[in-house]
DNA sequence: ATCTTTATTGTAAAAACTTGCAATAAGGAA
DNA sequence: TTCCTTATTGCAAGTTTTTACAATAAAGAT
């Protein structure tokens, strides 16, 4: 609950509100663990403030991924899964069995500055989800 | 339709069959452009084989994918579009206008060299789609 | 040609996600 | 405190995507 506070001002000086719906929010988000789905967080939520909805779960959500406050990452298919934004790191996801590991992103720093210098494109997010295949997979 | 059966003998040496549910959605993606959402596949592959239905759709692409013959590929939130795989590249999409344009492979090669060798995970997959600022919005 | 196996499809229903709009309430001004 | 503005929410309905399972048909064997 209070965790959510740290982020009010930010959000006030921006012109946002400070609403009860988004203090739950983010108080899933900063203690119950990475990679949840907007399902997980909903539920979560939902019982710190009863009458939250699914809509608002899902704008809040994204709202907060617009705001640099959450980070969104790929979860197989099309499918989203947020996190806190903390420290800057990508992800690979193992395409046979799901497990994942995380890369600094220091480790691609410079790819980043040589495909802006390259397109022209500028700002280029910072978070990318990597499908691979993990060491343990690759055994068999 | 003639261009699906191109890769008939591919599919068929790795045990899968030729339908004609996949000859159509080939064709789509051969002759209808690039980054086509699963609906558009839908409503022209349709027309070549009209009791096609929607699920059908969205395993094929899954399965062609899966394959390597077609790229998914991110279209902002969590929605896939799809394309044929032809030459190797990423895609940049402008988070503000929703621009686009590729970035060839090889200037991603030596970073994804340096994550398979840190991270152990391996077949890291080659397409990727990142979201930043395009140089015409940058302006405003 | 016909039979057999089983990969693939259609159906129907559910789950996940989005949208428009009217109602609400956050936060600044009086 | 009370009022006002408008960002944000809830509601209800719509669209998109997934799933389980029975029916179908592709391809090899007879």
């Amino acid at each position: 609950m209070s965790c959510g506070l740290a982020y009010a001002p930010q959000l006030r000086s921006l012109g946002y509100r400070i609403t009860p719906q988004r203090m739950a929010i983010l108080h899933v988000l900063c203690h119950s663990g990475k990679h949840l789905t907007p399902r997980d967080v909903y539920q979560k939520a939902k019982k710190d403030f009863p009458t939250l909805t699914e809509p608002t779960v899902y704008r809040t959500l994204e709202f907060l991924a617009k705001n640099g406050l959450a980070r969104p990452m790929q979860a197989g298919k099309g499918r989203l899964r947020y996190e806190m934004a903390e420290d800057d790191h990508h992800h690979i996801v193992c395409r046979v069995c799901g497990d994942e590991i995380e890369v600094e992103h220091e480790l691609l720093e410079s790819m980043y500055r040589k495909m802006e210098s390259t397109s022209g494109y500028q700002r280029i997010d910072s978070h990318v989800t990597f499908f691979g295949v993990c060491p343990e997979c690759l055994k068999t």
